[in-house]
DNA sequence: CATTTGCAGTAACAAAAGTTACAGTTTTTT
DNA sequence: AAAAAACTGTAACTTTTGTTACTGCAAATG
């Protein structure tokens, strides 16, 4: 483990903190699709993405869905580091985006070294102000954009995070990720597919601007 | 000062806090409508409110506005926070809602006091977490409501920070926070006021149901 | 191999939101 | 007092998004 700790956290951590963290931490492994976390769960621990990618979701009362955003490899959920300072429970909801590798650090140690270790109180602070950075963005995509340039954005944000530029989805799929209907989304990805930005294939959309 | 600090954060910071916040922060007015803080200003010192309210606002490039959210009295705009102390630039615009009085803390101190005081450690935390959940209740309003409801929960908030029923608005600036047009909000106001949630008069909106 | 299931394409229509234009007020300015 | 500016209401129309329904094709299943 402490190989892959490094690799992904060698550059922010010191060696001290890397060891705690190793001899603290619990390795864990999802498969791409399994849930992580869910909505209403209490939360004692938090992640530390060793490699892989989550997707973040939000859910309202009648189930429909929206993707807030990814995490990759040296990401944290905010949420979630807010979820176990404050003893709430999850507003959101974590997706392994796929098969993923991750760090779960109990409560006690995340307030612990808050105090100890000014390295992780940086990494803290830095996960809030990425967070909060996605959170605007995704924000932004809502309240300004229409459906068209929101859906290239997520097609090019998701080849990123899968580091392919071909993703394996249907279109059912990606309409749930940006709440709105399976027609609307097969719509709009044949005008994109004219526009010569991708091209459909069943099951399948490779993504050409990146 | 110190009398109207204690109102505000007396049952948070201790008594020590308190006096270091009355000897370092400088008491800073904004009149209604005054703009505190823009995008792209440059921050190096975050604001604790005391008396009034803050409306912060995102911004794209073709100059569109939407309302993120309100601050009042106990709050700081961990947006602020999070710019502070990652040195970059304002994500945001803030403008005075009300006549306000607020206390700007230089960073310098919060990243002392982030050392020194448990209090002031659990307060800042207390408002990250307050933000993100306010960034999510804004992303629910853009993701999941139509414009109907989005506008009855905008009226209703906006009577709520205010403290009263009657806003002295004009139907262009609500249209402004909600980034849509006059004569949508105009529509849908009718409507409302049909439906006896509101009543309407000129350079007013009296709303009923809170 | 026949049947069922899942996926994509598209038409036709409905609802929501945005746009343009103009009229009738009230308020402010000159 | 007359003119200009600001505010609201509304009609008519367009664009965007959502919904329903049906088709054909591919893949999985028995």
């Amino acid at each position: 483990m402490l190989q892959e700790l490094k690799e992904a956290y060698g550059f922010i951590f010191e060696e001290e903190l890397l060891k705690e963290i190793e001899h603290t931490g619990v390795l864990k492994f999802a498969r791409e699709g399994e849930i992580i976390m869910d909505i209403n769960d209490y939360i004692s621990s938090m992640p530390l993405l060793l490699e892989g990618a989550i997707k973040i979701l939000r859910e309202d009362k009648e189930g429909n869905e929206l993707l807030l955003y990814f995490l990759e490899r040296g990401d944290t959920c905010a949420l979630t580091l807010s979820c176990c300072l404050g003893q709430t429970k999850s507003e959101v909801r974590a997706v392994a985006e796929r098969d993923t590798r991750f760090i779960m650090i109990p409560v006690s140690k995340i307030e612990e070294w808050t105090a100890k270790y000014k390295s992780w109180r940086n990494f803290v602070f830095e996960s809030y102000h990425s967070r909060l950075t996605e959170m605007l963005e995704t924000i932004d995509t809502l309240a300004f954009m229409n459906m068209d340039k929101r859906l290239l954005r997520y097609l090019q944000d998701k080849a990123k995070i899968n580091q392919s530029e071909e993703l394996q989805v249907t279109h059912q799929q990606v309409a749930y990720d940006l709440n709105t209907s399976r027609v609307v989304v097969s719509r709009l990805l044949k005008k994109l597919e004219m526009e010569g930005k991708i091209l459909l294939q069943r099951n399948s959309i490779v993504v050409h601007e990146l």
